[in-house]
DNA sequence: ACAATTTTGTTGACATGTCAACAAAATCTG
DNA sequence: CAGATTTTGTTGACATGTCAACAAAATTGT
């Protein structure tokens, strides 16, 4: 989203949107690194990494979980499940009791694969992060929870009364 | 980005990509909640919405130092403006001095329409950030800058040596 | 038991973000 | 001043994110 260059980020005083503004800037740079990273160490995209991350950690899941899980976009997560799969890293097999599930699992290689890139990016996160203290860390996390509880009332308001 | 209900975020523990991965979440509401306000409001996109505020500030301008501005990507600038300007919000004319460059300014409709959604998004703004104390707020912009740091120096570390 | 609703997953369409190639003009450099 | 380089802006191609329609299966409610 953005571009790297530019010595002087300068005023923008009156952006009547500061936060969005700020993070979608810090967000797309956060995300412009880990893809680099990613592209360089796989051929994963970000949300396959966290895909194979929660597969990971759940074990075997569907797609429903995923999407409960990451709360991402369930179109997104079927095309990226789909690409792991055509790339053997995950397995879809039928759910016996409940036929529209299918059940989704990392195959060994899958395991593999995420146990190779780990290390990287959880240096990454660590290298990041020891820019900020605990304490700062706590409240960063802290003001994030806050934001979202900001947006809840908000959705709350317009929508269901 | 992600999907509006669920009820239990759950566990995540494992997830070595923690800030890229909450920040992503967050910035999706955010700008979703700002879209959304938009359309209701407007036909503006959120980039042109900054364009327009930005615009606003600078009185005339061109794309490259929007561009530095606003540090977007400049493609995504250049049509925005392309829309702005069909929209008869903003007029582009030959820069007499530098004929690569055009002069960008807004018309009095562009201003027209800068006032009227300025309250609707500052009070967007305002409503989200009363969600954290003065101290918090600073706080949190200065973490936002730590990791813009961090990422500095990842940077440094891999292209320049 | 069966009609209505909900859940699961895929797909197509479209908006947005990113990158690289490019043409035209300006600037730099020997 | 001529050739190389940089700046400005547009464009096409492609990746990613979002939304809505849909089919098939399960669940609910009467």
């Amino acid at each position: 989203m953005l571009d790297k260059n530019s010595d002087t980020p300068r005023r923008l005083t009156a952006l009547d949107d500061l936060i969005t503004y700020r993070l979608a800037r810090l967000q797309a740079r956060l995300n412009a690194h880990a893809v680099g990273l990613l592209r360089q160490h796989s051929d994963l995209s970000l949300t396959q990494w966290r895909l194979l991350t929660s597969l990971r950690e759940l074990g075997t899941s569907n797609l429903a979980e995923l999407v409960r899980e990451l709360q991402f976009d369930k179109a997104q997560l079927s095309r990226g499940i789909k690409g792991m799969s055509a790339a053997g890293l995950v397995e879809q097999s039928a759910d016996e009791a409940d036929s529209r599930k299918q059940v989704i699992r990392l195959t060994p290689k899958g395991i593999e694969e995420h146990e190779r890139l780990t290390p990287v990016m959880r240096g990454r996160q660590t290298m990041i992060m020891a820019h900020l203290d605990d304490l700062d860390r706590i409240r960063f996390f802290e003001a994030i929870d806050a934001i979202h509880l900001a947006l809840d009332e908000a959705e709350e308001g317009s929508s269901k009364p």
